[in-house]
DNA sequence: GCAAAATTCTGGTCTATACCAAACCGCTGG
DNA sequence: CCAGCGGTTTGGTATAGACCAGAATTTTGC
């Protein structure tokens, strides 16, 4: 069955890895010198990894190489757990680099929260690290009738937190969408990764008990950083 | 910023196809048609449909060529309506082809449910598609305590129509998980892929209202299929 | 007329090579 | 000891051509 040749080379690869993975350091040998050790062209050997990163056994930091992939992060979207706490909760290290904050309109925000095409929100542009591997780059989008002075005040902290203990909001009702991309060149560039990576797009609506909108999410995930995990009791 | 041709050639495709789409009825000329069209190499030119492939805007089935990606199907996991109910209601044509039915041990299914490793289950395997596309094989391991004669009844009706109206089961509490993937050779040669080809893996396990093990439900979708979407209501 | 066989088309795979720019590394001089 | 510079390595991109096997189409033969 596994005929072609590269397919082969995805097994051996694969092996190699798993046995190689400590002396390496996580970092894979050179393009060319894995190509000359089975004796075929990088052409042919990118096609193998290619394979491997597909199923997220290895990735590439752009124009730096290959490096063997850690375990997924576990993440549930329906919970309002912090970032912080559940990355640090998985025994891995988070970490927040804020890229923005400004006052704008947005239209899919607007669309989503039922709100007037030109609504002006407070936007928050964010680059997520685990283990120093940024692995999600996020914008949130939150209704400024929500949270005034939050532009001001917003340094890194977990926004969730802040609106619940500041404004005494109550997050209840969530739609959320999960579709597979390629990520544009601008996140590409933001999580440091070649333009068109695989990656997961979830977007979120968030409303409050009396479903007033809150805050809008938009999430662009590389796709071999987590599995996304649901736990649901209550008949549907 | 998009300084390698590849993207610009994305980019001309990308319009190419919105436009053409009609007269082409959907499928894209000859790769070495497009290549001479563009005055470029086969190579460069499948580079740039790789790109278009992984938003989603095109698709290929396995040697036949390129085509041009309906929209996604809405899915959400969380609910039990069936395949055929939902594929109808967004105005698709579902069919169901079933391959296999048999009696086995399931690893990961024992794990899930929380049986012994060799408890046996009823496995039911099948290919599902929408508009004439396979988009999904999926493997269902019910305990057979809970549904005894299933294999011999069960058709390619709703599993979980029946489930409730012959054997009284609610299906009450679930853990879900979403992975992206590489599909397998063997699930790509089942949905007539090319093998690795970029997928989305479901898994469910099912328990009912009084936390008995229902079912396990692993599903294999063509990443570009499918739209994810989840509403919830209620303080999680 | 229709089924079977031959041919053509087409995507999948592979080789060999080349150039560029970013990243990396080591040298050098302050 | 470190900052700056320059060469080297490396991944990203691209060309040109080739062969194979499965799919599609046409021709053939009954």
């Amino acid at each position: 069955m596994p005929d072609a040749y590269y397919l082969q080379l995805t097994e051996q690869l694969r092996h190699l890895i798993t046995q190689h993975a400590a002396q390496w350091e996580g970092k894979l040998p050179a393009e060319r010198a894995l190509a000359e050790r089975f004796s075929t062209t990088r052409v042919t050997l990118r096609q193998a990894l290619a394979q491997l990163e597909g199923e997220g056994l290895i990735h590439r930091s752009n124009r730096r190489g290959w490096f063997i992939s850690p375990a997924r992060l576990m993440y549930d979207p329906t919970r309002d757990a912090g970032f912080n706490d559940y990355v640090r909760a998985q025994g891995r290290q988070p970490r927040t680099a804020v890229l923005q904050l400004e006052s704008r309109a947005h239209l899919p925000a607007a669309r989503a929260l039922n709100l007037p095409d030109d609504h002006v929100f407070h936007h928050i542009r964010r680059r997520r690290y685990v283990d120093d591997r940024a692995v999600l780059a996020e914008s949130l989008w939150v209704v400024p009738e929500r949270a005034p002075e939050l532009l001001s005040i917003y340094a890194s902290q977990s926004l969730w937190g802040l609106l619940r203990e500041r404004w005494g909001h109550h997050l209840a009702n969530r739609s959320i969408s999960m579709v597979s991309e390629a990520l544009s060149p601008g996140d590409a560039e933001e999580l440091f990764v070649a333009p068109g990576t695989a990656g997961l797009n979830i977007c979120r609506a968030i409303f409050d008990d009396q479903q007033r909108p809150i805050e809008y999410d938009e999430e662009h995930w590389l796709h071999d950083s987590l599995c996304i995990r649901v736990e649901l009791s209550g008949q549907q």
